[in-house]
DNA sequence: TGTCCGATTGGT
DNA sequence: CCAATCGGACAG
């Protein structure tokens, strides 16, 4: 733990330039799909109240397009307290409850009012490990953030996150890992069997061979 | 206010 | 395969 910790603290794991925080342009595309795509290969950041770096690589996304995306929850506009942060600008992040027990973060992309996100259903833990570890009761590394819930939980991204500002300091994502296109592959989004013809649009991105990845892929291309 | 159910996880 | 666990969405 202490070793992590003063890793985190200390800040000398990588050049300054590879912490620069992404600017909002980097939100603003209008096609989620390329987003979530580029994604991949970048690191979330959610530090401590102590300022020491919690974080991992983003090896899985996926891309929700209301509202004309039934598994969106922006599907036909729907507007409510819950999906207000959908409506943001983007850069803005979307947190949401979910089987009594369990937090999801998401991206909005595109310009505000316009409801997009991006799940980010997957990392590869970097940083603070060891927080982690204390966070998910467990030590195997795999499992510390291989799901939308469990990174949650392992970053400690609770309701208060919700429509916190990616460019601020809270959290946010930074340059990472170099990845190449071969790497990139596509299926099909996870539980949303209630999509209906959406259920099997291949808007869920991932990083092959990264076994950190959720769930093994059913159908897999590039 | 009542009912239904979920962008999951962990254990049997 | 199934239970956990509770807030959101919507009908009435």
């Amino acid at each position: 733990m202490d070793e992590q910790v003063q890793k985190g603290a200390l800040d000398l794991e990588m050049p300054a330039r590879q912490r620069r925080k992404l600017p909002r342009s980097f939100y603003a595309g209008d096609d989620p799909l390329v987003i979530a795509r580029n994604l991949l290969g970048y690191r979330l950041v959610a530090p401590t109240e102590d300022g020491n770096r919690v974080s991992g690589i983003i090896v899985e996304t996926e891309a929700y397009m209301g509202p004309h995306d039934k598994a969106a929850h922006s599907y036909n506009g729907r507007r409510t307290k819950r999906t207000e942060a959908m409506y943001q600008q983007p850069g803005t992040a979307y947190i949401f409850f979910i089987y009594g027990m369990h937090y999801h973060f998401n991206i909005v992309t595109n310009r505000e009012s316009i409801p997009h996100a991006i799940l980010i259903r997957a990392l590869e833990p970097e940083e603070g490990i060891e927080f982690m570890r204390v966070r998910r009761h467990i030590t195997d590394e795999r499992q510390l953030t291989s799901g939308p819930g469990k990174l949650c939980s392992a970053l400690a991204i609770d309701r208060s996150y919700n429509m916190a500002d990616l460019t601020g300091d809270l959290i946010w994502i930074e340059k990472g890992r170099k990845i190449v296109p071969a790497e990139i592959m596509t299926g099909p989004r996870i539980g949303i069997d209630y999509a209906e013809e959406y259920k099997e649009m291949p808007w869920r991105f991932w990083l092959r061979d990264n076994i950190f990845v959720s769930r093994r892929p059913r159908l897999s291309s590039r």
